[in-house]
DNA sequence: CTGAAAGCGCTAACAT
DNA sequence: ATGTTAGCGCTTTCAG
């Protein structure tokens, strides 16, 4: 950085005050409309640049929102970040992507980062080796707000914003048990997560519901990634499921690829069940059945909680933390429909 | 925010001066190793946040570099993200990612906004609407060290690390003329944005090189969404073409499931390539032929170059500017083997 | 409507 | 090895 304009210099030029060029600049209407006209087109002439920093520092907020995400590649965070943007640019306010890569460590890394940043508010959704929220507490100390969502800590007391993964799942069994399913392979990640256990938990309700015995050969936890998945596809088979439940859109799809592999068809040998309503979905042969997640929805949700806290925290309020459940929806494609193909077609 | 320990409380109840707590803080080797254990475990005891404005508005540099995409919602870019964030974490530099979703104006806008915020340095895809850099001059006059990735402008004198877009447009097209097609369509995005100009040009060269007419109705520029594929496919349809080129392999995909809806063959009656190697690339039947796009590679290569250029300022000296290609890689599957389906089965 | 002075929290020159 | 002092660039009392 080199010698920058500052409002000093805009104020020498004018034969001003650099508090009336703060002003000016800030459009701030106690200052004379043509005075205010000079600095602007003066700071414009002399290329002054706002140092977001020093004001930054001076004002003691940042209006910046810090988000810590697990990852950024998917459909559904993606949607969730513009939902997110979508309520904050409204607001003003900036925001600061982070993520974890689905380490608990960077997790805590980019937690601190973000608060020495000064950030005015927290949206969260945990790594998948968090388990627990402790490195949030020097935010709880200092009331800075925080939400948490979809990768929560279901006993933790603060704000959240979820989806019923239990129902999601119960749902996802149910009908895959309706088309005549009796043997129905799960896989999915570490049941630690919320999001993952509350499917699971679904999914053994639902068999239990209909008098299908669990049997936990048929359950494979991985990371969900290609090859991971492969490797449970394959040794799931073993067990001759006539179903997968797969709590990926990604997951499912490679899981297809393997059942054409081995020559069995789907849905007919084999039906597939995903989650997320990722693009994939409906692109892939047989195109998959799968649970939509309202990502813009729960951005927008989580968003405007945050801001519900911060206006409530300037008035020395405090919002009540509570959870709050957007609705999901089941999608039936053809991946799915072993025995009602034809009715669908 | 509300009172924050600050250094000098550290001081204070250490009975020394904020400078050294300062120093002890960063571990500068001129304060005894015992002062230093009794600063930090203090801080820590009073639960002490180091103020990154406040330093970063002492110290003049950020150690922030800003990054302006055109969207996040891509495997290729979540490869570059990755690949900046290799290098630079190795430069304890903090990444700001900001993207434009392919809007000019906010391109515009985010470009202020870090420079604003004081990065020391930046890394640029340019959004599909830019047509000039000139809101980057603040940037240059500052000598703030700037490089462009992937999506450049061609006569801009400044840092860009590209593919052979020409030579992947070339050999695309001359691999699906080798199998056998005559009638190649073309659906791409913005001629006016260099990755898609070069990639069509080089469709344009295979084709005079192999003496085919090149003619404007095979050829149709969209946005690559689903909506306009499909309509673009359609159109395209009603030339009898006998292969698709698209420079995206979502669009390809897409496009693949418009051919199946018309029970037209792929690729024994149509062709199909794509563009990026997406991971559903290999998810979708049949798979598809695609050019690969080293991701990871751009971005350490774009974060290495930006890097010796803050170096290099840091000596008073510049960096000539250049123009670095990466090596890229045609990828065959069966979408586009017309001819030799048998021989890769 | 405008200005003077103080201070946000830190670090770097310049002492000692 | 530690301290004094000043200042990064801005905004905000308080005073006029």
């Amino acid at each position: 950085m080199q010698k920058e304009i500052t409002i000093y210099d805009i104020a020498d030029k004018l034969g001003i005050s650099a508090t009336t060029v703060s002003r000016g600049l800030n459009d701030n209407p106690r200052i004379n409309k043509k005075t205010r006209e000079k600095i602007h087109a003066t700071a414009k002439e002399m290329g002054y640049q706002h140092n977001t920093l020093a004001s930054n520092l001076r004002k003691q907020q940042t209006k910046t929102i810090g988000i810590l995400l697990h990852e950024v590649n998917s459909n559904f965070i993606t949607s969730v970040l513009a939902g997110i943007e979508k309520v904050l640019a409204k607001e003003h306010y900036d925001i600061l992507i982070t993520h974890s890569a689905e380490s608990g460590e960077k997790e805590i890394a980019n937690a601190k980062n973000l608060l020495n940043k000064r950030v005015d508010g927290l949206i969260v959704s945990l790594a998948l080796s968090s388990k627990n929220i402790d490195h949030f507490t020097p935010y709880f100390e200092r009331k800075i707000p925080v939400v948490f969502f979809d990768r929560i800590i279901p006993e933790a007391d603060c704000t959240k914003v979820v989806i019923d993964n239990f129902n999601c799942g119960y749902n996802a069994t149910a009908h895959l048990i309706a088309q005549g399913c009796k043997k129905i392979a799960h896989i999915t990640a570490d049941l630690a997560r919320n999001v993952y256990n509350d499917r699971f938990l679904g999914y053994k309700k639902a068999l239990k519901n209909n008098k299908i015995t669990f049997k936990k050969e048929l359950v494979k936890v991985c990371n969900l990634d290609k090859a991971e998945t492969i490797a449970a596809t394959n040794e799931l088979l073993k067990q001759k499921p006539d179903a997968f439940f797969i709590t990926s859109d990604f997951a499912a799809a490679v899981c297809i690829e393997v059942l054409h592999e081995h020559n069995l068809r789907v849905p007919k040998d084999i039906a597939v069940f995903g989650f997320n309503n990722d693009t994939l979905g409906d692109l892939i042969t047989p195109k998959l059945s799968t649970i939509d997640y309202p990502g813009i929805l729960m951005g927008e949700v989580a968003a405007e909680e945050l801001m519900k806290k911060i206006k409530l925290k300037k008035n020395n309020k405090k919002l009540i933390d509570q959870t709050i459940t957007i609705p999901s929806e089941i999608i039936i494609r053809q991946s799915s429909l072993k025995k009602d193909y034809k009715k669908y077609q």
